[in-house]
DNA sequence: TTGTACGCGTTATCAA
DNA sequence: TTGATAACGCGTACAA
């Protein structure tokens, strides 16, 4: 604990003036004549009084803090989540309180605990239980991260709808025939929306999908073992792959690059976020481009100023972006750029 | 705030009992007859009654927190250190306070803030000065991580000097003779380390090193970029790279192979870390083995109890991982490994 | 075993 | 403008 000796009472004591007066002066809530205050500060400055978070927060009914709960996945799509919803917070000066649930059993006992010592919480899509969360929106403000919540909660999503555009792209303008699909929808409701997309877009043009999805997380390993199954496996493998995240789209490149696969001339591959790596890869990434920070800052501010705005769900726009994976074009980065032969190989 | 009609004083009415028997119930601190227990807990769980996180905490003089400073680098690195720490924190009831400097002018401040609201802190090297370590130490315990702080400072670090071992790897059994080093010693503590060793593995064995490393950051798009900077400059490329992590590792094997490269015919590299994604990519990247799970719950451990170790360094091993990124004979991941020539081209 | 009374440190209210 | 007093919610000596 802080200096236990240094409260208000000590300070009004030395500065001879009472504890109400020392508090007007450390916050600022009042005017306190020029001389008192002077005092007052010299005191304060002296020993380094701060205030006792507990007696304040106890006084004012306020956390001065948030909560961030997300499921514990690694790479830099959480990096940018936590970082921009810890700079947002920080900026109003409210603290953060970080759990990951990490797929452990306890986590509701874990959330309820943290829904006591903050005074909202951004809850990332497939981290809690519906009937949790229903729980917890009543006694704090609640933000839905990544999925469009039911319009009873306040929800901040990006639009999967895109991910259908770039599987149109690729089965039409490219002619790409055998689509793959890497990763896990199930307990992830991006994933799964962005697999519904895809499936959407083979139903549209009249193109047949995979058999199912190539189950795999999130992490650029798992691109890797993504590249195990598709292209070791005795089945012909894809002529283009899209992918739900960048990283495994990256480490599936790099699996297909060490096979001796030419990109996308053998294989096409896409991704999702843009992160900074998909236009410094070769070719680059042909990916949709998703917002994380303003993700994670519109949900900060949302639970800062719950007055703003009321339930529902915040949509913010994606963009798809070509690049040389998927057969187009490639934008040369630096001197060395190759030629990337536009069209599909059908 | 939570409910706030629901406290002590009216559970116990409607218990009709007394405030300090709902305390005991709720904590299970002292015996209570089964009779009152039983009536006290109806009413709790009847009305959903959590004890104030305030009162309890003002009580007990206790936060039930950790704080973790860090800079706000994104990547594997730190996404497992974070959830190492909060893992190992839930684990004993701790909740876990963020603060990622990101470089601010105002992070001192917010350093003082987060050290009033938690029992102990995590400060990762290069993130707050010295002299701001020495003051929150002197009202809360502090560890520093992957920094061997002084002997006045807990500290939890791993070795560094294995960096020597690698560099020495690549000079004497390779036979590489133009070596490079990537990554920016200044502000932080353990590059600093890292490319200090690979000097000192230089002058042992007599070699000449670079005129000074490759400066860029720690994110695999660095990587990427420090591979602009080598190998499309006029001067003569090198024949190895040691990066200061596995990000800029991947992100230059990335680059070396974009620009038709091979790895490590005509350009090795090596990492630190070994992230699953090492163990990943053909060729296979030799690294240095860094816990950095284990640097994570040791720290959190180390502040849960204070009792157990007194200050100075914990300092965890490290070790040299042979892959086929340096020219040695790699294990292919599938069946579709490539043979790697072991030696060197010099 | 149970209840009473006080302290934890701060802010808000109200009277001066 | 300043000060006294009453909350805020809980844990815990101490007394019963």
């Amino acid at each position: 604990m802080s200096n236990s000796r240094v409260n208000v009472r000590w300070v009004a004591e030395q500065a001879g003036v009472s504890p109400a007066t020392v508090s007007r002066v450390s916050r600022g809530s009042a005017q306190v004549s020029p001389e008192l205050r002077e005092r007052v500060m010299r005191v304060i400055e002296e020993h380094g009084y701060r205030p006792n978070h507990f007696g304040r927060a106890l006084a004012e009914k306020r956390h001065g803090s948030l909560g961030l709960v997300f499921p514990g996945l690694s790479g830099p799509y959480f990096s940018e989540l936590i970082q921009g919803f810890e700079s947002e917070a920080l900026e109003t000066g409210d603290q953060v309180l970080l759990l990951s649930s990490h797929y452990r059993s306890d986590t509701d006992a874990k959330v309820l605990d943290l829904a006591g010592r903050v005074d909202g919480m951004a809850i990332h899509a497939g981290t809690v239980s519906e009937a949790m969360i229903e729980r917890v929106s009543q006694t704090i403000r609640v933000v839905v991260m990544a999925h469009k919540a039911g319009p009873a909660h306040a929800s901040v999503s990006t639009d999967s709808g895109t991910v259908g555009t770039l599987t149109r792209h690729l089965l039409v303008e490219h002619g790409y025939r055998r689509l793959a699909f890497v990763g896990t929808p199930e307990g992830s409701p991006d994933v799964t929306a962005r697999w519904e997309a895809f499936l959407a877009a083979h139903a549209e043009t009249g193109a047949r999908p995979p058999a199912g999805p190539t189950l795999v997380g999130l992490a650029q390993a798992d691109g890797a073992i993504a590249a195990q199954k598709l292209l070791d496996s005795e089945e012909e493998p894809p002529d283009a792959v899209v992918c739900a995240n960048d990283e495994t789209a990256l480490g599936l490149i790099l699996g297909a690059l060490g096979r001796g696969m030419r990109v996308p001339e053998d294989i096409a591959v896409t991704g999702f976020d843009d992160m900074p790596m998909a236009a410094l890869v070769q070719p680059g990434l042909t990916t949709v481009r998703q917002p994380v920070r303003e993700l994670a800052t519109v949900t900060a501010r949302l639970l800062h100023a719950p007055l703003t705005q009321r339930d529902g769900d915040t949509l913010l726009t994606t963009d798809v972006v070509l690049r040389g994976s998927c057969g187009c074009p490639d934008r040369p980065s630096g001197e060395t750029g190759r030629d990337a032969t536009a069209g599909g190989d059908s």
